[in-house]
DNA sequence: ATAACACCTGT
DNA sequence: CAGGTGTTA
């Protein structure tokens, strides 16, 4: 029998919250490399860490599942390895039948009191109260393009992150690609992140605390995991901001305005304007945010013939900044929702989602004619047209 | 202010 | 050659 929660084993401890399809897809929302923290664990259902708990959560049309496992909250730092050791003791001890207690750490056996700190836990985490299905509906009356891809990419939000584990999986990011992104902060948080529990035989860590990752050691220990020129950035930025800021500067850059908050965030080593955006949008609150790569340029020249900087062969401050603009003046302040949406919608690992409505040549150059018409169309225009409309009653 | 180049590692 | 940053012309 499996540890990992399954809905569809009839277990009744899973609870449930109502939300349509449209506004979440769990597939999407959860793999597109916002969170490199979730795995899918069966069919539809995604298990990973958040808040300190262990989820695992499922969808059908209406419903959003969630379980929470339960587990012996464990602070200490120094007994870690041992702990390990004994928890692999004990998986082998109950492969072979024998009786587990329930006290034994690292188990998941006993449910957690059921109240509705989690059901708030989780409206946070995923901000539900962003009415995703409202600004699709605004994105796709200023943007033909997006108005296509909006069909098949429905639900595509972003998670309201951690700071911390935000910052520090982003700044892993740089020269790399979604996956080994996934296996380095697995690394991280397995060496230096509290053993939350053990399903199956895999191990739920909490992500470090800024504090485990202050020490000098921490450099050499992270170049042992693979992670590179990167494991110096994520030892001097922790130690830059619990030194010099406090720990609890990340969290209140959450009150700053968007370029005061990237600003601050740029000053710490191994963060440039892409992390940045990305920590500012993904967990700061900072929803015009638009983080530019090398993937979204392709997109800005692909769909959007964007053609500012395209003699560069590297993407430079300056496009950086322009791409940014022509997209927030197109979609107004949500603009980096819209953006995850797009870029959702191209990695490689969705694109068999679209093979069920392919697009034929004329379609594809009746759009680009409509993209050029409407090229001055954008948000502000259509919202102050709409302010017209009440202003005449 | 703007644009190449080194940096780690995997593919 | 990569979903990037820091350094240096």
């Amino acid at each position: 029998m499996s540890q990992h929660a399954l809905l569809l084993a009839g277990c009744k401890a899973w609870r449930s919250l109502s939300c349509p399809r449209s506004e979440l897809r769990l597939d999407l929302t959860l793999g597109c490399g916002q969170t490199f923290r979730w795995r899918e664990t069966a069919d539809g259902h995604w298990t990973g860490v958040m808040q300190g708990k262990v989820w695992t959560l499922t969808q059908t049309e209406d419903t959003l599942w969630y379980y929470v496992y339960s587990h012996q909250i464990n602070t200490g730092t120094e007994n870690r390895m041992k702990q390990k050791v004994e928890n692999e003791d004990q998986l082998l001890g109950n492969m072979s039948k024998r009786k587990i207690k329930q006290e034994e750490v690292g188990l998941c056996i006993v449910m957690s009191e059921p109240d509705n700190k989690e059901e708030e836990l989780l409206r946070d985490y995923f901000q539900l109260g962003v009415k995703l299905g409202d600004l699709y509906r605004d994105w796709s009356t200023v943007d033909p393009h997006f108005k296509h891809t909006a069909n098949i990419f429905t639900g595509v939000r972003l998670l309201r992150q951690d700071p911390v584990e935000c910052l520090f999986s982003f700044i892993c990011s740089s020269n790399n690609h979604i996956s080994r992104i996934q296996g380095m902060v697995d690394r991280l948080c397995q060496t230096l992140g509290t053993l939350l529990c053990k399903l199956d035989d895999v191990a739920y860590h909490d992500f470090p605390p800024l504090q485990a990752l202050t020490d000098p050691s921490v450099e050499m220990c992270l170049r042992d995991l693979g992670f590179g020129y990167r494991a110096r950035f994520l030892q001097q930025s922790s130690q830059i901001i619990v030194n010099s800021h406090g720990p609890d500067w990340l969290q209140s850059l959450r009150s700053a305005p968007y370029r005061q908050a990237r600003n601050a965030l740029r000053t710490l080593p191994g963060v440039g304007l892409k992390v940045a955006d990305c920590v500012c949008l993904m967990s700061l609150d900072k929803f015009e945010a638009l983080p530019v790569d090398t993937h979204v340029w392709q997109i800005a020249k692909r769909d959007y013939s964007f053609a500012a900087g395209s003699s560069q062969k590297t993407l430079t401050d300056r496009v950086y900044k322009e791409i940014g603009d022509f997209f927030r003046k197109l979609w107004g302040p949500y603009a980096g929702w819209a953006h995850s949406v797009l870029f959702c919608a191209d990695l490689k690992r969705f694109q068999k989602l679209k093979e069920e409505i392919p697009v034929v040549k004329d379609e594809k150059t009746e759009l680009k004619k409509k993209m050029k018409e409407r090229r001055h169309d954008t948000y502000e225009e259509k919202q102050s047209k709409k302010g017209k409309k009440y202003q005449r009653k």
